[in-house]
DNA sequence: CAATTCTTGACCAGGTTAGTCAGGAAATAT
DNA sequence: ATATTTCCTGACTAACCTGGTCAAGAATTG
């Protein structure tokens, strides 16, 4: 589960998408991108990992643009962050080594902890639709209860 | 909460450095760097941080190197991210926009949720605490259950 | 039908920023 | 004084973001 900035360009743009296709026209990248101050460039090249990930289908021609392929509620934020973002294949630690944790032993000690947060974020995002984002129904929503933290500092 | 690579480069320095800190002597970065495949000049920079947030002590000079400040159950692995990134004042979904959600009106859609998320995560990591990451007791403690996830997919 | 306009699709080139590393100077213990 | 180690400054690399060009498909208009 990368996060990088380029994910929460296509969050933000997927949003607006979501917002604005009412009755379930097109919207045009122009549209997106002047209301969300985003190049035109960046949102086509965003856009087509997007189709290609099977989360909006494109109309050509005039009145044409891209639409929802399912409906907002069905739409999952980790979805839109994944299919942007390269595939990072498994939490590795170090970027470009052979003999790191990729692959083989379970040689790096912090490994565990960055797949257990990569888990997290992931079961977050994925909890999130896009209907959730543009109705405002995020906040609240952390505070893992269920963990075993137990509030160091405080106590 | 920013998550980058050089957070996780810190964790990882800190977990070794904790790990062989026995009866408290001095470990060099040095030794450091060989261990955790981790250039000299990278990890200067990350401790001068860290040195700087009050989380390490130095030692100069022969048989010095760093020590931790607090010992490792105290050391919570949320202020090792927070000492190396940079503060990255609030969630700024666009980095220098002026009309942004920075600072004026929440205009930006997503702008809760990368507030939510950022809180997800740091409730996460600052229920990890050094010792927890060497000692390998991390595993089994996302999956937040108090959230409104109703599974979305599933049902 | 033919021309025009609107929009996606694919591509490349440049500028900015974060991430990473190398080298040398300052400090301290022996 | 010399070796060891932290500290500081500069340079290189990759990722991010923007801008531009050109082609392809679809609706509108004559």
């Amino acid at each position: 589960m990368k996060l990088s900035t380029k994910g929460r360009y296509a969050v933000m743009a997927m949003a607006d998408l979501a917002g604005h296709n009412i009755d379930g026209r097109a919207v045009p990248l122009a549209e997106i991108s002047s209301r969300q101050e985003i190049s035109l460039s960046y949102l086509e090249q965003l856009f087509a990992k997007l189709r290609r990930g099977g989360l909006v289908k494109s109309v050509r021609g005039p009145g044409g643009g891209y639409r929802l392929a399912r409906p907002a509620e069905e739409t999952r934020v980790a979805d839109i962050i994944l299919a942007v973002d390269e595939p990072i294949a498994a939490t590795r630690c170090r970027p470009g080594s052979t003999k790191g944790c990729t692959g083989t032993g379970a040689r790096c000690v912090t490994h565990d902890l960055w797949e257990e947060l990569g888990r997290q974020i992931h079961v977050f995002l994925s909890s999130v639709s896009l209907a959730d984002v543009i109705e405002k129904r995020v906040l609240g929503r952390a505070q893992p209860c269920g963990t075993v933290a137990e509030n160091r500092e405080a106590a």
